[in-house]
DNA sequence: AAATATACATACATAGGTGCATGATTACGC
DNA sequence: GCGTAATCATGCACCTATGTATGTATATTT
């Protein structure tokens, strides 16, 4: 109804990103309306259409807003000290489960990137977040795989292209399967046991 | 326009569930409408719903029509002379995500499950069929893993019920990456790589 | 202090989808 | 052969969501 000061107008953009996070998280993207995410903000469908062009805009303004663990995980591996890249790669691998556990929001962009929407055509900006995220985080671990070949720590047969979509797929995995049904194990207890038994397989 | 034959109707019956599979498959379930639906079966959407009661419907029959890779790896384990459990084990992951990879009808299936769907309320049958496919096959080859286990054949600290969670994960994990991204590697090769790391990895 | 732009609310126009009711034609049981 | 019921097509009523246009009051600019 009014005019209000630029720092309301970030709140209610703000409130109008948790609501639809809130939401799409539990109900799925496209079962929720425009209108319940205004209701759960506090506002009216025409606050959205200010802040937002439509609902896919709104997804991706939710998208960029987070930060992945895919994306600390590769500054941190980038700036990191490797002594040991087998253990680097396996506690970074943890430290994202871990977060996925613990992190509300973390849990919930997970949540909605693996169960929560579909995965249509490629403009798909959720798709495509999804798709560049892994990628770029791959080609750095990647990287680490073939410290540890050279430092003669892995199988000479192994491939670390393969050894990385090998773990990556593993990790996503678990979180998949851990969303689906949380009570049935518990997700870093687990988790870092498939991960030491994976990276284990992968020595000499 | 008529009454067809009985063979007529469950031929128009099969076009409609084919028609759903392609459509979920390649837009998206909710993406995807009855009449889309219809047409693409050849008739009118009176025809859906006199065969179905709604979509939900529908959804159900197309999960129910399929036996998914994980329903007869169920059967051959049960039935299988497990001489190595650890080599059977391997086997039918890796027989799993070959039937993905070569048969069109599984891997559309594998398709809607893990990307063209939303998994909302606890009573979305795409859902439960996942979850309880699941479960009943963790348990088998929970069964294959104490096998090993007595055999001495894993390392004492590893548990089986941890041990088929991972494998099950990676296997999720590996279909899941490749179906977002099919060109981005080969299924077959690196996931047959990758379960061979999994398992060596939990041995002594 | 006037002018303007901003931050929303309100209202409307449109489209698409669902479910059902009804109709038409023929297969099938007796 | 006749009645019935099955197999669809057609049409209708309703609802919901979207996008946009418009209104309004205030912050901001000048």
């Amino acid at each position: 109804m009014v005019r209000r000061t630029k720092e309301d107008a970030m709140e209610t953009r703000a409130k109008l990103l948790d609501a639809a996070e809130a939401l799409f998280s539990e109900k799925g993207v496209t079962q929720t309306s425009m209108m319940q995410v205004a209701e759960k903000a506090g506002v009216t469908r025409g606050a959205i259409y200010h802040h937002f062009e439509n609902k896919m805009d709104l997804i991706e303004s939710l998208m960029g807003r987070v930060k992945l663990p895919f994306d600390e995980m590769r500054e941190q591996v980038a700036e990191g000290s490797e002594f040991d890249p087998l253990i680097e790669v396996k506690e970074r691998s943890k430290e994202f489960i871990r977060r996925v556990q613990d992190d509300d929001q973390v849990r919930s962009l997970a949540s909605i990137l693996l169960h929560k929407c579909e995965y249509i055509d490629e403009v798909n900006p959720i798709k495509l977040r999804h798709i560049s995220g892994r990628n770029e985080c791959i080609c750095d671990v990647e990287k680490l795989f073939e410290t540890a070949l050279k430092k003669n720590e892995l199988a000479p047969t192994v491939h670390s292209r393969v050894a990385v979509i090998g773990l990556f797929s593993l990790v996503d995995g678990l979180i998949y399967n851990w969303l689906l049904a949380p009570d049935y194990f518990p997700l870093v207890e687990y988790g870092n046991q498939a991960i030491d038994s994976y990276v284990n397989g992968l020595k000499r």
